[in-house]
DNA sequence: AGACTGACCTGAACGC
DNA sequence: TGCGTTCAGGTCAGTC
């Protein structure tokens, strides 16, 4: 599932084929995956990227958008979220490879003879749409879909301090927290277990209840598992394709919690635990990662 | 206002 | 074999 190591993999891929092309025209193959994009009057309308030049592609968490523009600067942006099973994949010659022609849901094609730039999604939770760009903080601007998602865990500019004291104010549980893209985007399911395993906390241990170093680590957990698999994940791509298919090989071998249910915890042995948790699971070391005591949301 | 749940979606894996 | 069920989970509208 792409979170914030897999979505930066694709970034960093689109960064090698897209910045400097001239942008022919977008076309949507599927309705759901154009839902965002915006039919207000003042709102641009999917064919205000013909013409185009696009630029360095930007993400925040689990976010893309590629700024497109003209020799003024850019005003709008390719904007994209991959949902759970989205992809973007480049193919030279202007058809799509076998295997996942039946789930292209949109086609950007340029006015040069370089690759043609595929949305694949199979399960249609991910989007694309084209919007405005709008300022956000000084000398940064962000389209309107982005604007309300926090700073991811690598950005230069997060506010560790902030963040701190902003998960001990909640009234929830630690894993809930770290899912809210809006106390801190770029983390999912995946990384949210992984984390909490660093640092031995359990999915449930309120937030109310985590001391200043507690969530400290919390977030160097996090960032460390992140930088790990941005690392491997960019082993694991092909040059020419820009591929989310969740089986890098950082998942093979890295993973310590995630879907390994009944397998022992690397750390002492005990049997990993799949719990259910708000309609997905968490996965954990009930040895390492004691269950609080107090009730879950205090 | 903040916390939380269900719906959205498809295909693979599973049980009988 | 085949049919129905379960599972995967990011986000957001709706509810409390």
């Amino acid at each position: 599932m792409p979170e914030l190591p897999e979505v930066e993999t694709v970034r960093a891929g689109l960064s090698t084929h897209l910045p400097g092309r001239v942008v022919d025209r977008l076309e949507f193959r599927h309705p759901r995956t154009s839902r965002r994009q915006s039919g207000a009057a003042d709102a641009p309308r999917q064919d205000a990227l013909t013409g185009c030049v696009l630029q360095e592609p930007q993400r925040r968490g689990k976010y893309l958008w590629v700024p497109a523009g003209n020799d003024d600067g850019a005003s709008v942006a390719l904007t994209a979220h991959l949902g759970m099973s989205g992809q973007f994949r480049l193919s030279e010659g202007g058809s799509p490879g076998p295997g996942w022609e039946r789930h292209v849901r949109a086609v950007l094609r340029f006015r040069d003879d370089g690759p043609t730039l595929w949305f694949v999604d199979q399960r249609t939770f991910g989007w694309i749409s084209v919007e405005a760009l709008q300022p956000h903080s000084p000398g940064e601007c962000v389209p309107p879909s982005v604007a309300h998602v926090a700073r991811d865990v690598l950005d230069p500019l997060f506010d560790a301090d902030l963040w701190n004291r902003a998960l001990r104010r909640r009234r929830s549980t630690v894993k809930r927290a770290l899912l809210d893209q809006t106390l801190q985007s770029g983390v999912g399911n995946i990384y949210a277990d992984e984390a909490l395993w660093r640092v031995r906390l359990h999915p449930d241990r309120a937030t109310g209840r985590l001391t200043r170093a507690d969530a400290a680590g919390l977030l160097a957990a996090v960032r460390e598992v992140m930088a790990e698999a941005i690392a491997a994940g960019g082993t694991s791509f092909d040059a020419l394709y820009v591929n989310v298919n969740g089986s890098s090989g950082y998942f093979d071998r890295s993973l310590a919690v995630y879907g390994r249910a009944g397998e022992p915890c690397r750390r002492c042995g005990a049997p990993i635990v799949r719990e259910r948790f708000a309609n997905r699971s968490s996965h954990f070391c009930p040895r390492c990662q004691r269950r609080p005591r107090y009730a879950p949301a205090m």
